[in-house]
RNA sequence: GGCGACGUGGCCAAGUGGCAAGGCAGGGGCCUGCAAAGCCCUUAUCCCCGGUUCGAAUCCGGGCGUCGCCUCCA
């Protein structure tokens, strides 16, 4: 079995299949640095950044190019607005784009190039099309001519005709055409800009990608990804420009993700209906965020809300009880048995593991559909549970290896949706426990680990003694403080945990 | 107006011809002093109407509804 993904420019799935065999060139659509990305910017960097990981653990060698346009109106404009430098603005924006995926857990591109440091090849490909007679000079503005490119409307399935019909373009009447964009802009007074054989101007927005593809990948690439919003204009334009400059097919395979929308409308910083990434991340950690959006696939809208959050937190939680079970279980429940399992329990435990693992798989090689994949990890998850609750680490730790075995796949299966496990705290219990612990234990020391164990002693004293008022007290005094307080045959078992 | 996508249980969401994944929430049970976590059981005429087929959520036609693009947008 294959890979298989869904090609906007085919308009349905096909095999995956590379340029060279074994490696992948990818090429996604960066931001513009005017703001701080919101969490729909965010929804697509996630998608292409699974999809980067998928295809590594399928062992292909990627390379993966996301460019940063730091040249642009909304630059200028924010610029222009706070008194300050365009590049100034591009530089605090590309920071904070740089630390919010870091924070996201999105791995960082093999190459990041940015608009103002590729303008020699700019003005080049602009230069290309123009002798190759695909655009025109008009008073220091050079445009694309779409009439000159016989494919255009390929990509997003448009007529030239039908656009023009029900055209709203701004008519400007230096363009041949309306549909006409602008490769090279003339700058105004006080804009960005460098020399051209136009004159002074800046790149435009298309062209970059174009650009900046080509340079990092070659002609023809395998993926080229971006949002469903920048099928039209932005990729028919870069599919013009680059196959009129190159005379070759310009991507392989067009991966485009679907929107994320706030009460059914797609969030757009027009629309004033955004969230930020890295306000949202103040709330919520990665993990539930990853979680939360790859339970729907990518194509598809998907509906933020932080009730979604919240859920993802309790279903993310319930993929790490295993995992922390099974490790909690082989530390220190040797020889532990419920009952034994017999061979064909094992053996069926075993199965359970594989089949989530080819699930997993077939599901993601399928366009990428980490919702389905995501099943089988829940899948496996329950599988696991249900072992452990049933057999334990068993009487010879028999069964130690395939519990380890089933909480390394979780982990690992995880770990290719970029979902990672929680970091060890350990050693991090809040100080205010030793209070606690002086009020209800009588402990006397300053060491918090120490006082969770006084606490425990005194809540199990009164235990035996049915003194549950007491015991409750304890229990009560530590899930305050973030710990959560658990009997279980084994004894009873603190696990702390405070609030992201 | 043109082009495109979508409509699956209370909510979210996979599934594109053969007994309807998974998550959240709810109900019942086991376990527990009570809990928590976990496990077991439990909730679907797949928007409507026709058609094709032995068989349709899945294919075709029509209708209704929602969203996106057509202007900067991830």
């Amino acid at each position: 079995m294959s890979v298989r993904a869904y090609n906007t420019m085919a308009r349905a799935k096909e095999d995956f299949l590379t340029r060279d065999p074994g490696k992948v060139a990818m090429y996604v659509c960066g931001p513009t640095v005017y703001n701080h990305i919101h969490i729909g910017n965010a929804r697509t960097f996630l998608s292409f950044d699974v999809i980067r990981r998928y295809l590594t653990f399928r062992g292909y060698d990627v390379r993966f190019v996301q460019n940063i346009t730091d040249v642009d109106d909304k630059i200028i404009n924010r610029a222009n607005e706070e008194g300050r430098s365009a590049t100034e603005v591009a530089h605090e924006y590309t920071v904070a784009f740089q630390k919010a995926m870091a924070d996201l857990g999105i791995l960082p591109p093999t190459v990041q190039p940015k608009a103002t440091e590729t303008i020699t090849e700019m003005i080049d490909m602009v230069q290309r099309l123009i002798d190759r007679g695909h655009a025109y000079v008009v008073e220091g503005d050079v445009y694309f001519s779409v009439r000159s490119f016989p494919g255009y409307g390929k990509l997003s399935g448009r007529d030239i005709e039908d656009l023009e019909s029900g055209a709203r373009v701004d008519v400007d009447e230096r363009k041949h055409d309306p549909l006409d964009f602008a490769l090279w802009k003339t700058a105004k007074p006080g804009e960005p800009h460098w020399p051209s054989p136009w004159g002074e101007g800046r790149p435009g927005w298309h062209l970059e990608c174009s650009v900046m593809s080509e340079r990092e990948l070659g002609v023809t690439f395998d993926i080229h990804g971006g949002a469903s919003d920048l099928v039209f204009p932005h990729h028919e334009n870069e599919v013009a420009q680059s196959e009129a400059a190159t005379g070759e097919p310009f991507v392989r395979y067009w991966l485009h993700g679907g929107l994320l929308q706030v009460n059914a409308e797609k969030m757009s910083k027009s629309l004033g209906n955004f969230m930020l990434l890295k306000d949202v991340l103040v709330e919520y950690d990665a993990p539930i965020i990853r979680l939360m959006m790859l339970q729907t696939h990518y194509r598809s809208p998907l509906e933020f809300s932080t009730e979604r959050l919240n859920e993802a937190r309790v279903a993310y939680e319930r993929l790490l009880v295993p995992v922390r079970e099974v490790k909690r279980a082989l530390e220190s429940d040797a020889g532990w048995a419920a009952r034994p399992a017999t061979t064909e329990e094992r053996k069926a435990f075993v199965g359970n593991i594989g089949n989530a693992r080819d699930k997993f798989q077939a599901e993601m090689d399928d366009d990428f559909n980490t919702a389905g994949a995501l099943a089988a990890v829940f899948e496996l998850a329950r599988a696991t549970n249900r072992f452990l609750g049933g057999f334990g680490i068993g009487e010879h730790s028999e069964n130690a290896p395939v519990l380890s075995q089933s909480a390394q796949t979780i982990i690992e299966l995880l770990g290719v949706l970029g979902i990672a496990m929680p970091e060890a705290r350990a050693g991090e219990y809040p100080k205010e426990v030793v209070k606690v612990a002086a009020e209800l234990a009588g402990y006397s020391g300053s060491d918090p680990r120490a006082a969770v164990e006084a606490l425990l002693a005194a809540r199990s004293a009164a235990r035996t003694e049915r003194n549950w008022a007491a015991a409750d007290a304890v229990r009560g005094g530590l899930e305050a403080l973030g710990f959560t307080v658990e009997d279980t045959p084994r004894g009873p078992r603190v696990t702390y945990s405070p609030e992201n």
